[in-house]
DNA sequence: ACCAGCGTTGTCAATATATCACCGACAGGG
DNA sequence: CCCTGTCGGTGATATATTGACAACGCTGGT
């Protein structure tokens, strides 16, 4: 529950695109950790090469160590490079942006993206860590994954990250029990504002969902002719990846979605 | 010395290309530490995403969140992007494997490779931590990475990897005084058998090593010819990534290596 | 049935940790 | 110039987390 590594590791997740450079005090500060103990727990992960300091502006980023894993399991799982053809094609046939993300500890991962092409359009950041219980991909992941997983989800505090967000477990379920009817999931400002999502899950070869791939439109774009188009192209990219990865749909899942999906 | 944090962490280092999943009972084995804690140690990792534990097998591989963490550190500092295309050429230039790497905690991590299009070639493994002081990657950054971490290198346990491995602290130190009169660096098998390094250094914006490129050459092929021209053209490519990543050579080291550089 | 190996869990003493206050340094403002 | 607010970093001590050992249930092979 308490671990010292992970709340060492919890420390990663506040560097992201916008702010890959941290001092030591603003970290203890967004982490809520005494500032000595970030300190301690800095010096741990620098000396393994997963963080580094700046030597003249004493700032602490992402070190090579993780350039270095990341090579590690790319090399022997290359997923990304699997992934990232497929999500350029999606957003080519739904002219949005598209992106995959795995399941990753508590939380999704966004692994790869293709952004659209139009001026207009919905920008990821880059590595975002996504929730369960606000994204399409979350919902489609907890729809798929398992019953352990959703419990544990429906059981964890539910931040409202917009006005659209559904914090309530019993909303939560009910959500996640529509998507399970369905085959994919659709999400509308629930994690951001204007950004409408529509996610299927994708399936390890235990025919657990691992992961999904999504379509973020802004939501003022979205008709239901995108709709329509979108969901068929998103299935289809989901359906895919699975096979790439070497996994393997449950059956109930492959009679749901084989009519959504459309020719292809 | 010794937080649970860097011993965690320490597991991390046995997942490789070869083995990418490895059991509970096998970490344990190689890392010398107890079932039970190692248990825990990857329990918490995987909360985290660090790593992830396969449902049917129950074996332990690197999580996807080493992927995310990756894309968040080369978006904001791009360091392969850039490095790779010229160890592309690198390669190109001397027919051989080249490689580059990056100061991580307390060895090198290799970053980015290109193999040497012939049959006969060094192959490297992907993500492989370089040891500082029998490689000659290492061997350059120690020689301009600054007192602190030669003297940090010099007064740690030197592992002989293969019969030419230097394991004397004065005979390490020597090695290196003469990378710092040369300018580069040179090992032929000191690290892997029938295997030969010649390496220079990249610097970062304060003017000390942050890492090194290197070329590897089978050590049968390695005639005077080939060494002069490995030399030169590893030097350049040095040159250029320092530039490229806006980094500043020592003036000291500028007026070294410009006559060795050769014209390009 | 047996054995050997696996992953996992429990216990308890020992140790590494969290917390607090503090330090010197630096920057800006009065 | 001092005063104040940061910053990164450093001890001291009570405590919670950890490491070690043993045992568990399980699986697969013999």
């Amino acid at each position: 529950m308490s671990s010292t590594v992970v709340k060492a590791l919890m420390l990663l997740e506040h560097f992201s695109e916008d702010e890959p450079e941290l001092g030591l005090s603003e970290l203890a500060r967004r982490s809520g950790v005494d500032k000595a103990a970030v300190h301690r727990m800095l010096g741990a992960m620098a000396e393994s090469g997963l963080v580094e300091q700046q030597a003249d502006s004493r700032l602490y980023r992402l070190g090579a160590g993780v350039l270095r894993l990341a090579r590690v399991r790319e090399t022997a799982f290359p997923i990304s490079s699997i992934v990232q053809p497929i999500l350029d094609t999606l957003s080519a046939e739904t002219g949005e942006t598209a992106h995959a993300s795995l399941i990753s500890g508590r939380a999704l991962a966004n692994i790869a993206t293709c952004e659209s092409k139009k001026g207009s359009r919905v920008s990821l950041i880059a590595g975002e860590v996504l929730p369960y219980h606000s994204t399409a991909s979350g919902l489609a992941v907890l729809a798929f994954g398992g019953d352990a997983l959703l419990k544990r989800v429906l059981s964890s505090s539910l931040r409202a990250k917009t006005r659209f967000t559904v914090t309530e477990t019993s909303q939560l379920r009910a959500r996640v029990e529509a998507v399970q009817q369905l085959g994919f999931s659709e999400s509308d400002q629930t994690n951001e504002e204007d950004v409408h999502g529509i996610a299927a899950p994708v399936f390890d070869r235990t025919g657990i969902a691992c992961g999904a791939v999504s379509v973020s439109t802004p939501s003022h774009r979205m008709t239901d002719e995108q709709r329509q188009l979108t969901m068929g192209a998103v299935l289809r990219a989901a359906y895919t990846i699975t096979d790439g990865l070497g996994g393997q749909r449950p059956r109930k899942y492959s009679d749901l979605v084989t009519a959504l999906m459309g020719d292809a």
